[in-house]
DNA sequence: TGAAATCATGCAGATTTCGGCACTTTGGGA
DNA sequence: TCCCAAAGTGCCGAAATCTGCATGATTTCA
């Protein structure tokens, strides 16, 4: 049996089961299952399938078990999302990007509290969606793959059609000196916009970020009003922040 | 069964039912309690559930279910996208809704064809960005947590200001007498807005759901240019359907 | 309070993976 | 024709992963 041909006998049994394993394959193959998992292996590198221990899973079962991926610091991310959930009060209206402290922050929020989010994050709506009292408004447009939200022109307008109380950032980057930072640039847009179309603009980050730079600017310092890490109010480290007068907690 | 297999297993029942048992689990699964104990810790750790004496409950109802939802006769489904599929060509502007079928169909679509989605449902916007070439214009406002879709007067009108090629839509009830049917007012107003906006109408639906009414009607079979169902095309229980002028796929 | 269930932990056996190596085949090019 | 390089394949041993079992601690509940 050729390679194209094993490979393709491979999909083909994926589409049909959704799941293959490394030791049947080899057997209906008559080759070693050193080969199979070298053919398993080149045809996860070309995103055909997802390779896992003992054998290969079709890609719709991955994405359905997707936002699998592991969320790193879970515990601080946590921290800094009950925080977070404190500012917010009913009857708010709630801007807020994306990224996973973000839709801890939807967890984090009393099942009592009646507010409307509005975001252009997808993941974090969804997030949002599972709150039992809280209003969800997406900003719809044009996907932005990698960030998994919508951006664009007609986003921009939008928020700026939002008077919003909060607005609550995930942070790429911020620096004392600088102010916050990102490194995509339609994503320092709709944060940008977020920032002016709010009352009052969060910044949440695991101090991890602390002190970094990317390449845009959303925001100086001086429009931060509160900055929100796991670290205790008054870490050493965030001093520099507290000089600047933004408020930590 | 693969250890990322139990794990899906373990949320989708957690989406399900709220809460799972070790002990049922472990049955169920036919793998010893200490393994199902390992993957909730796992699970645990990665946020996706909550860890309790005995099993684990879900985090919130329904968290992160992108599209988790059982895929119920997932071949019949996968053979409906592949037809579909075939109807899209580089350069279109298609309109969709949501649904397990539809989602399958951003997996069905070849890598190399240049299309623009435009859809109102989230996990099909999600599915549809893992393609790498499709364009995905998700249309926002507020979020029906039920439907996982935005509906709403704004998305009626942003539905109208396109011009699409084709408009794929998943199924509710269909009937060859009295047509296309839904159990949801919001999604029956987007279904009528979407098909209006589409030169060609395409219904999706496993056959189970021919000859099924619901309360709300979508519209009339003359609207419908082509059914796609798993059977094949000449399958007497699609007769009634080809008489009234539908393109069966 | 005590019995039963559940849990954490360590360990052993089985399976799987990884990297290296050797062998064969294939397809030129000298 | 001969030789060589590249690709493909199988085999081996070490390392990693997975899983079930035993043990003793902990929790639950009547």
């Amino acid at each position: 049996m050729l390679k194209p041909e094993r490979q393709a006998y491979i999909l083909h049994q994926l589409d049909l089961h959704n799941k293959v394993l490394c030791s049947r394959l080899s057997e209906e193959m008559s080759v070693s299952e050193d080969t199979v998992r070298r053919d398993l292996q080149e045809l996860s590198d070309e995103g055909r399938l997802i390779k896992v221990h003992g054998g290969a899973l079709s890609r719709s079962f991955h994405f359905m078990s997707q936002g699998a991926q592991p969320v790193y610091s879970l515990a601080a991310k946590r921290l800094i999302a009950e925080k977070a959930a404190g500012l917010v009060r009913s009857g708010m209206v709630v801007l807020t990007t994306g990224g996973t402290t973000i839709q801890e922050l939807a967890f984090a929020i009393p099942t009592d509290i009646q507010a409307t989010f509005v975001t252009c994050s997808i993941p974090a709506a969804l997030a949002y969606a599972h709150h039992p009292s809280i209003e969800v408004i997406l900003i719809g447009d044009r996907i932005s793959k990698s960030s998994k939200m919508c951006v664009g022109g007609e986003v921009i307008s939008k928020i700026r059609d939002v008077r919003a109380d909060l607005c609550i950032l995930g942070v790429n980057g911020i620096d004392a000196g600088i102010g916050m930072t990102d490194s995509d640039w339609d994503v320092v847009q709709v944060k940008k916009a977020m920032s002016e179309a709010a009352r009052k603009t969060i910044c949440v980050s695991i101090a991890e970020k602390l002190n970094s730079r990317q390449h845009y600017k959303v925001c100086g310092t001086e429009r931060i009003d509160t900055l929100v890490t796991e670290l205790s109010p008054n870490d050493p480290e965030l001093d520099p922040y507290r000089a600047r007068g933004i408020t930590i907690l």
